[in-house]
DNA sequence: TGCTAAACTGAAAGTGCTTTCAGAAAACAC
DNA sequence: GTGTTTTCTGAAAGCACTTTCAGTTTAGCA
């Protein structure tokens, strides 16, 4: 039988050191205000009742949750674990809960985006890769949300961002400074979700272009669109890498996916990186398991300074928004 | 300057319509219950306001939060975000938050352990891979804390568990079968952390056993602990397949550290599997994806079913406790 | 028309804490 | 011994809902 007995309130606490209850929250919120000797009674009280103040009522009275929340999509994908991480780490030291609110369709992104900000139960919320309407950024704005964008931004709000574009230039440079002449792309560049957004376009923009200032272009068949999916991923690498005139180095849109494009190499007994180099994008953890050589975005750095951002938009209101735009750099391991 | 007209209350919607709150809350909670024309009238005044129940004082009230918290170590480790993303589908479902109580160090657990159960700002409790003190356990259970412990158990609370030594046993049948000999074992059997709990010596337990059965044996060099890191993965499996009689089988206790072996016999370009088999444990995603023979543990699965055990006993907490356990299979793939 | 049952309503109490504010007690100076 | 600070204290008013319960309407029926 669960001897459920409920647990002791402030009033118990009052009751058993003789003093009122505002007395108790003193200790407990300004024990510098308090007479050293009453203190004491009060803490021994405590801690025999085995009293802690229940969370919510204090959220109540106190107007603050030390919640913050965190609306990702995909929130399992390897990228987005590590700007979780971030959060955490960031979180964890200033005492505040992480919550997350996994985002997997349009109306869950609506659904939240309306009942967040009025409900107040976090003080603060980051928006992970998602696109924001302007009514809804303006609905955050409004009701005061303090929020910080990632991979996405609004005039309104805070925003971190990475140049895709500027990262997928970089790709191309590295592969002509290394000779190749025949290139290839594989990445989700037509994505179905309406509600995430699609950086791998971008990156793949910044490809064709820093190829053609070479003076190297990148025709059709050499861009293979798949969704993420393993087994798509794979499919298309395989494509690639039969063509007549096969690449000579592909650049895949994610890490995930050249993990892929590795794999189907060795399959086809295709050595990398002689034959065949390659190169990913994010530098997830397992990039530098694999030795693949990728543009790495700093992505627990990402999420820690969302969180940090917030947290200090959230003790002074009146500081000013941040938009920030994170550094790209190639990082050369073992694969092109 | 944010337009912080703070949100409309209850109070102000019960003005607003000419009834009182409680008719309000009624059409909110029990709307058959209301005059179907004082109801749209209400309904009229909520969407006009745009109100929406502030959740913190709901919470007070109703004495739930819908809320549910996962207290986990290693949270970014691929294994246990893909049980949190079990958690998550089953969650999300049911419209319940998920808060995340990241665990790093004994403080923290001890922390977390003795706040919780009494702040009451979550519903339920699901615990993974921790280990839970007697005192603990029983604090949780006094204070009627609905909880799941995932790879752990208590008499008093609900639990998931695998079979870690049969799973080792698994590996050494497996391996025999395929006519090894000599076969090694790395894995991180000594961890430093007292809060965490180390299936891993089970798993090793477990083989060797197997191998014994077998009638082979396991010799002192054949068994290399080392960390979760990748450099210390690496050194481990190289000093493996340096040996004199270097092993033809090497079992990783986690699937991370089965790709630093297979990474090392890249290097040192022994082939796979013909030079040898690598097997792993748990089947994370990129098992799949590199292509690796290893035990699969049903990581989202033990989510999902902690989730719906946890909400099945909040919806009923005299429901029986349920102590399960999660089979374990053999996945063959390309690496043995 | 009068009576009863059914359907609905709203005042008020409860939820557990923080914080303000007026006043009491103690300490100090003269 | 009075006046003035200083330091503490506790009653009470929030905070924003839910829910109970007694009372009021309305409908139904003879």
């Amino acid at each position: 039988m669960p001897s459920r007995k409920k647990s002791p309130t402030i009033y118990d606490v009052a009751k058993l050191s003789g003093v009122s209850i505002s007395t108790i929250s003193r200790v407990l919120n300004a024990p510098d205000k308090v007479n050293s000797e009453t203190h004491k009674r009060v803490m021994n009280a405590i801690d025999q009742l085995g009293f802690v103040p229940r969370a919510e009522a204090r959220a109540r009275a106190l107007q603050n949750t030390d919640r913050i929340g965190v609306l990702t999509p995909f929130f399992t994908a390897p990228s987005f674990v590590q700007r979780l991480r971030g959060v955490a780490s960031a979180l964890s030291k200033a005492n505040y809960e992480l919550v997350i609110y996994p985002v997997d369709s349009m109306d869950h992104l609506q659904g939240y985006i309306s009942s967040i900000p009025l409900m107040r139960n976090i003080d603060g919320l980051i928006i992970m890769s998602l696109s924001l309407g302007d009514q809804d950024a303006q609905r955050l704005f409004n009701n005061g949300m303090e929020t910080v964008l990632i991979e996405y931004s609004h005039p309104d709000l805070n925003s971190i961002l990475i140049d895709d574009q500027h990262g997928g230039r970089l790709v191309a440079e590295h592969l002509v400074g290394k000779g190749h002449k025949i290139v290839a792309f594989l990445g989700d560049i037509e994505p179905p979700e309406r509600f995430a957004i699609h950086p791998v376009k971008s990156r793949l923009a910044g490809f064709v272009q820093g190829l053609s200032e070479a003076g190297l272009s990148l025709p059709k068949a050499y861009i293979r669109s798949c969704p993420y999916t393993q087994n798509e991923s794979r499919q298309a690498a395989l494509e690639l890498l039969t063509l007549p005139k096969p690449p000579t180095a592909i650049f895949a849109g994610s890490d995930f996916q050249a993990l892929s494009v590795m794999k189907v190499a060795r399959q086809l007994n295709i050595k990398i990186p002689d034959d065949l180099a390659v190169v990913g994008f994010d530098d997830i953890d397992v990039a530098d398991h694999v030795d693949l050589t990728t543009i790495r975005q700093h992505l627990d750095e990402s999420g820690r300074l969302a969180a940090e951002i917030l947290l200090a938009r959230i003790s002074e209101h009146d500081r000013p928004l941040q938009h920030i735009n994170l550094p790209l750099n190639l990082i050369e391991r073992m694969t092109g």
